[in-house]
DNA sequence: TCTTGGATGATAGTAACACTATCTTTGCAA
DNA sequence: TTGCAAAGATAGTGTTACTATCATCCAAGA
């Protein structure tokens, strides 16, 4: 079988769609590759511009600047997981053993994705964990939102708050809790491998201590 | 009573000591301000010294760059908070009580402190909600923990995980649970005044109800 | 086959940012 | 009174974050 993925993208989040061309699709690539190796704050347009061997101006005729090339990235990343959260729990029928699933899926080193071309899933995954926050961590977060920037990351965190509400539909705070695991199975895994005293993971390093803390911590409050 | 507070930072956070002179307390007073005005990404040195009055390498003899001078902030706001959380839970027995008055800490606007004459305490918890993990979520986070510049963070995570323990000895997150419940306290107040639809706390925008679903979340867990 | 328009390349330029350097002035202290 | 450290004043450099313009190239349509 040999499928391939296509993330239908807000066009709000870029001026001309990067997955529509050649050099769209290299910056992409290339701009994932550069911030994860020098982080975001020291990625710049002229940097990625070289790496691709294209221009400055370039790069500006499909991003208005690297702040909307990062939300793109993590919008794109909030969407792949939505797709695979819903393709792995499908046919699940115990509400508890999806939410599992899930809780797997958010904490752990995710593979690479071969129905996706031009996006490195596993790289992405470390990059959303040390910069996905700044998207959204802003002045303008408000006005991003009115142009529906953060939709993808809405929507994985409505769908995982259906699903605590599946396992006890009393619980009163679903979508915070489905935010809290979402935003904690980064910063354990940021703190476990970075500030390893601000967790109970630092022997090992282990992701999977990482979803049994997420566990314990979800299925003790939805009981 | 009129008691002065006096917080001890790790000089390696400032060239010279900000608290040291007139200038320094100056510089400390007013990035408090333009920070929580323009957001960490539009605020600048030359900006500093024309608010404060005086010149950008002025602002250079006490920090090496904005983002040492964030470090600092974050670094006072986590040691100011150890102190508060140690006075205001002094001569509590009940450790469950305890904990109660510490997430309430953590997750309700503080009040501007008097002991304390050049930092407004309740805008820069404001800016530590938006801003505050943009001082670890760097590609130097190693380097800057080398320095001990995330100590007081990881005393308070401490001071709290320690808390946890107190109320059960055999729960076997408590640094977890500290960061998350720290970390936590700042996102969905975030998230209920810029993205609510992530939180449960959309309708009434009231900080009291992080404080209840915080304590659910924490006393379910260690039960 | 010609042409036309859209994507790209090449080059230039500007304002702001992130510093560093140097020299002068000021104020207080030995 | 001299001396020294903090602060002010000014200048300069390389980089960042764009914007603008003009040339080229290529594929689709007339």
């Amino acid at each position: 079988m040999n499928i391939q993925l296509k993330i239908n993208m807000n066009d709000k989040l870029f001026i001309r769609d990067p997955e529509q061309s050649e050099l769209g699709k290299k910056i992409i690539l290339h701009s994932i590759q550069l911030i994860h190796k020098n982080g975001f704050e020291a990625f710049t347009f002229k940097k990625l511009a070289l790496d691709i061997g294209t221009t400055e101006a370039g790069i500006y005729r499909y991003f208005e600047n690297k702040h909307r090339l990062l939300i793109y990235l993590t919008a794109w990343y909030w969407s792949w997981l939505e797709y695979q959260v819903t393709f792995q729990t499908n046919n699940i029928k115990d509400p508890a053993v999806k939410l599992k699933q899930v809780i797997k899926l958010l904490a752990t080193t995710v593979e690479d994705d071969n129905s996706t071309l031009y996006v490195n899933e596993s790289i992405l995954h470390q990059i959303i964990i040390t910069e996905g926050t700044k998207a959204y961590l802003t002045k303008r977060v408000s006005e991003d939102n009115k142009d529906h920037l953060f939709k993808p990351y809405k929507d994985l965190c409505a769908l995982i708050g259906n699903m605590i509400l599946e396992c006890n539909p009393d619980y009163t705070y679903p979508k915070s809790l489905a935010s809290t695991i979402i935003e904690m199975a980064h910063f354990q895994n940021f703190f476990m491998n970075n500030l390893p005293s601000l967790t109970d993971f630092g022997q090992d390093k282990n992701e999977a201590e990482i979803v049994k803390f997420l566990e314990d911590l979800v299925f003790s409050s939805i009981k």
